[in-house]
RNA sequence: GCAGCCGUAGCUCAGUUGUUGGUCUAGAGCGCCUGACUGUGGAUCAGGAGGUCAUGGGUUCGACCCCCAUCGGCUGUACCA
């Protein structure tokens, strides 16, 4: 024996992940619904590398001579700096600015893999999919409220109903007009946001988690948690406070009665007046199209990602609660968001691109539907089972198998030595639903046995004598062997 | 990054407790393997395999238990383009 101490260890990057059968049919069913959706919408596929050089996902730091924290990079060959993508947008932009001969709009979505060197937790990992939808060179608010309605018919098309999810929807430009009411520089002269508007914009995010106080402590001197920690707040005023409670406070029955509040609150401002009038254009056609105020609603808490949104933004959640393995209700965070970015390719180009767009937190929403008992998918693929207790039947067991596949039905047959009972435990334990058992009784008669496990398993509360039980075999039927697969048909049909 | 809690079999954990460190060559449940059942999974019963008590050092006659360090995990918080 080789010493423990010279073994390597089978280990594995924290919030890394491998994905069993169960789990891959499961997210394969997800994304082939919704990207059918996408497609109804005459979005097209598309795909982009893995890596990118780190100035073009705009995350190279020039004085210190390499790539931010918070993404996989490292240098090639050539010494360049390059990186794993940690969204889909970035390499969107730098896809539309490398090929300007595209035609406009260029509607497009994306299946990827991404990567983010943070501190995993709980259905947050270094290694997830993203499933985007962007609409790159359309400045009309159709594009934006078309996002909203494939976000409300990919949820559909998984089985959610109307109630059971809630698109919510902001404008960045309202809060900007916020706080420039408040007297907040929010913006710099070249349309950036400031240091004190992103510490604002930061605490109002927070609202869901820590609560109208909470976010006013953080707008203030600061707020301290209940481990103690302290975060340092935005150090404005009482009087510049009220103004961000009233407009957190807004609440409206509908969203033309929000934009109507919000335009008391921030109408007088230039930006304000923007955002409102594009919220009333994306509730315009969400309204004449069908998708009501409980699917898609106007909610002045939503932020979104801090730097480059230039207009409305979404964040999409299900209302539906769970219950931790303490009992206590929770909420699942955002799956599936986005917004307006009509500054990312400018980057690349110097003019501006309108897009508009949003991403679905595959694992995520997988990780909620696991929850709610939402997805059930088999641990195999094999839907029979051929046991071989002979081996000198062997053949005949190979010809039993591609009868079966030949007739389109997925199809294992056992190749080791094994008794019976070892053979029919493995397809109990890797959910195959059918076996097919056939020995010399069998083939003198003609016939094979066909067990249905899944029935089976059901039947077995009822055991009382196991004698009487396995001479009545109540879950297997003996058929003609012409009849296989027939039988076998109909056996998985129900 | 900061703070708190934790690390004993494949998994979930017991054992360490305010007068104490010796009973531990360390247990349970589940799972796994074998048999009762020479051709029948899930029931029942019997048996079996599986642990350098996270790692390294220290205190001690003696450490799973006390002390220090390291590593790993969980939770909260910060950051998250």
């Amino acid at each position: 024996m080789e010493n423990s101490t010279s073994l390597c260890s089978p280990r594995m990057l924290k919030g890394f992940r491998d994905t069993f059968t169960q789990e891959y049919l499961a997210r394969r069913w997800l994304v082939n619904n919704v990207q059918k959706v996408y497609e109804r919408y005459g979005f097209a596929p598309i795909e982009t590398p893995a890596l990118e050089y780190v100035d073009v996902l705009g995350k190279y730091l020039p004085e210190c001579d390499t790539a931010e924290e918070g993404i996989f990079s490292f240098r090639d060959l050539d010494r360049e700096w390059i990186a794993l993508r940690y969204d889909l947008t970035a390499a969107l932009a730098r896809l539309v600015a490398l090929y300007p001969e595209l035609p406009k709009p260029f509607r497009r979505y994306q299946l990827g893999l991404v990567w983010r060197d943070e501190k995993p937790g709980l259905a947050r990992f270094r290694e997830f999919y993203q499933l985007d939808i962007d609409t790159v060179g359309c400045a009309s608010m159709q594009a934006d409220a078309e996002v909203c309605a494939v976000i409300c018919d990919a949820l559909t098309s998984l089985g959610f109903v109307v109630g059971e999810y809630q698109v919510k929807v902001s404008n960045r430009k309202i809060l900007n007009g916020v706080l420039e009411k408040a007297g907040i520089d929010s913006l710099d002269s070249k349309g950036n946001l400031t240091e004190i508007g992103l510490t604002a914009l930061r605490a109002i995010d927070k609202l869901d988690r820590i609560g109208l106080r909470g976010v006013m402590e953080l707008l203030g001197p600061g707020r301290k948690d209940e481990s103690g920690d302290f975060t340092k707040g935005a150090g404005l005023n009482s009087d510049q406070i009220i103004w961000i409670e009233k407009f957190l406070q807004i609440q409206a029955k509908s969203r033309e009665q929000f934009c109507k509040e919000l335009d008391a609150l921030v109408g007088s401002t230039v930006i304000g007046k923007q955002g409102i009038d594009e919220l009333l254009q994306i509730d315009q056609f969400l309204s004449a199209v069908g998708y009501t105020n409980s699917q898609v609603v106007f909610d002045p808490t939503i932020v979104r990602g801090l730097s480059y949104y230039t207009g409305p933004v979404f964040e999409t959640v299900l209302t539906i609660p769970y219950h931790d393995e303490h009992g206590n209700e929770r909420h699942f965070g955002s799956i599936f968001s986005g917004g307006r970015y009509d500054g990312l390719v400018e980057r690349f180009l110097g003019y501006k691109v309108p897009a508009t767009g949003a991403s679905i937190g595959v694992d995520r929403l997988l990780e909620a539907m696991k929850c709610l008992g939402r997805i059930n998918m088999p641990k195999a693929t094999a839907q029979v089972l051929i046991t071989s207790m002979d081996s000198q039947l062997m053949p005949e067991y190979q010809k039993l198998a591609f009868e079966l596949r030949r007739a389109g039905i997925c199809t294992e047959l056992f190749m080791e030595k094994a008794g019976l009972k070892k053979q029919l435990k493995y397809a109990d334990q890797w959910d195959i639903p059918l076996a097919i058992i056939v020995g010399s009784n069998e083939v003198s008669q003609h016939k094979v046995t066909i067990k249905d496990l899944r029935k089976g398993r059901e039947l077995a509360s009822e055991i009382k004598d196991r004698d009487e039980w396995r001479r009545s075999q109540p879950a297997q039927v003996i058929v003609d062997r012409e009849a296989l697969i027939s039988t076998v048909q109909q056996m998985l049909a129900n």
